[in-house]
DNA sequence: CATGAATGAGGTTTCATTCAT
DNA sequence: AATGAATGAAACCTCATTCAT
């Protein structure tokens, strides 16, 4: 009766790899069908496991959920929280800010998908995760300020509020990847580095100089 | 238990205050429990009717929602559209920044669920929406351009990518009714204008004027 | 305020009239996409009157069914039963039988739905409906069967069992309107008809006869 | 109230096993209170199951309709077109009738229900279903005719259209179905056998040989 | 006589989740 | 560690039907 095929028992895994396995598969679904399309069976059918397996990992759907974005959300800024510090506060700002902007959207270029679940935190992301994803926002732009700070002070411009130029820093950032993500061809990265470039440079303008 | 009285038939109302009512009650809902809990059912429990009247109204959830984004949509853009070709194009870009960010907040005030919507377009928005969506920013950011080009022909800064500017400006504005939206508090409207004000007049700085 | 168009409100038709412009519907419904799409809504709309006039003319679906049902087997028996107490009960078998077959075929190839809801009595009939159906069948059977016996007496085959011999030539015919109804142009009226005549031309063959 | 036991997880049947028991159940509903009421959660109920087992297994309410309507097919005509072959296409034609028409007649008593279902294939039936009915009954057709040949040569009368002569027989053979299915008392297997037997002697009567 | 607004019941389908093996 | 069978809740949608005008 045994008609069966004899059901390929893969070679048991240790825990962690399969923990990867299924975030890997989960990320391929939203990105290819959308984050609607994120459900248990579809994550397991990518992942060439049975639906009970998601279950015995991570417990439910938010908790795999949970994890996905956590992870996401370390390997898109652990890239740039490991660049920022060596960032050196010396020179010109805009060759910071161009280097800093080089090393983001080649971040973004590398894994695209990641970037796009964290801009846009998806429906359904249960609050946990949104806190810790806005914790780890704050965390960055507290990172960022004194390097704003530093900037305004070199190009003559400490009057300006650090807190908001840091977010609109930050917002022009944001932007630039979604750009980036939306229209590669148009918006290549040199544009902007050269963009933020120019406009720094004319912020710095030293008072006066143009006098020549 | 107090069974909830029948009410069958509650007060006739003509056709398209019906419309309007089902949508008010849908974006309620969507403001309340966010966009995944955009069920007919619900919406019709919050406008008080029966499921079925969404499905004479509409047709569907999804002509529902469409018709939703459309009206939010064109609700939150007429202002803008309204008052962009009122500025003067004369006088102070800080000005003319200034006054631009502040009707651009009033109308966020005023609105503040219409403005989530627009600007975090959800997971499950109809293609069809999305680009109409789309080709309205798309409006929107060429009706803005000419006005930072003026600017930055005013402050000198002529020499900067006009079309990543207007995208820089419209990234600002964006963030910007996010905080006003997420911190009203720590971030009233006055400081937006005033930081909007001091960074133009900074880059305005005339070249060698300063020359103490 | 008066923008709705002034809603044509059709010359208030007798009730007679109105009964049978929604049959009229009714039956178009049926023939064009099957019996399942009979709504009362869909009935209201090809007669392009309101949902509430078949409530108000028949008091409810099924009975809007069953007056269908019977006005369609009225209008096909009829024909039939006018036609059969005047089939001269002489002469050859064969020509009384050909000239009710071409009677028969006749009816079916003017007004083919009507035969295809007699003969199918859709899924959902109400039972009255059956039972009237049924006695209507069984009253044509009787009015058949002296004919049959008078034939089969011609013919020399009185053995045979005549309400067996009866029901064989009704199933005989309601199969030929199957296929009139199906493939009219393998089928023609007169290919039935000669089969037919053969048919009984060689059960009468005068015993002895041939041996000529 | 003695609410009913929640009665989880009943005994785990193999895949194969709980196709069958879910048709059996579906027929049984058909039979019981017609085809309108084959809804997925009526049948799941009567296979005592939950309604997604239906989905599991069949994927939807149509292909779960396909299925069965396929079965009962086969398993109507297997019956039959293992016996035709057997026809010793010898001795009298009216025996070979008799013995066709007891085949068939048994096969009826066995499950009256599957053939009910194939001789009036109902409304809502998908289109795929009916075009295998129709080739299904084409091929019957065709197994029949040369044995309605081979009779009516017999018979001394192979100048009756044979096509037509098959068509006559299988219509005969349906209503013969239909009339045991709904008086079998009034209509026993015997009875049918007779008359056909009769029949056929007074078609075969040698011409000439009574000279009486 | 005729309409439009409104209701409630029921059907199909999807999905997260659990249990026994 | 991994599977397949089974469940229940909830979503979308259709339809017959009723009431006020």
């Amino acid at each position: 009766m045994a008609q069966v095929a004899p059901r390929r028992y893969s070679p048991r895994r240790p825990r962690e790899e399969r923990r990867e396995q299924l975030l890997d598969a989960a990320l391929r679904v939203i990105d290819a069908d959308g984050f609607g399309a994120l459900t248990v069976e579809g994550v397991a059918r990518r992942a060439d496991l049975a639906k009970t397996v998601v279950y015995d990992t991570f417990g439910s759907r938010e908790a795999l959920l949970e994890a996905l974005l956590m992870r996401e959300q370390e390997r898109a800024l652990s890239t740039l929280a490991a660049a920022l510090p060596r960032l050196p506060l010396a020179g010109q700002p805009q060759q910071v800010l161009t280097e800093a902007l080089t090393v983001l959207l080649e971040g973004v270029r590398e894994h695209p998908e990641t970037w796009r679940l964290i801009l846009l935190p998806p429906e359904g992301t249960p609050p946990a995760v949104r806190k810790t994803v806005d914790r780890q926002r704050a965390l960055l732009l507290r990172q960022v300020e004194p390097i704003v700070i530093w900037g305004l002070g070199q190009m003559g411009a400490g009057h300006l509020d650090p807190e908001l130029a840091t977010h609109a820093l930050v917002a022009f950032g944001e932007h630039t990847i979604r750009l980036a993500l939306t229209l590669p061809d148009r918006f290549p990265p040199e544009r902007f580095a050269g963009f933020a470039g120019d406009l720094l440079a004319t912020i710095a303008r030293p008072t006066g100089e143009g006098a020549e």
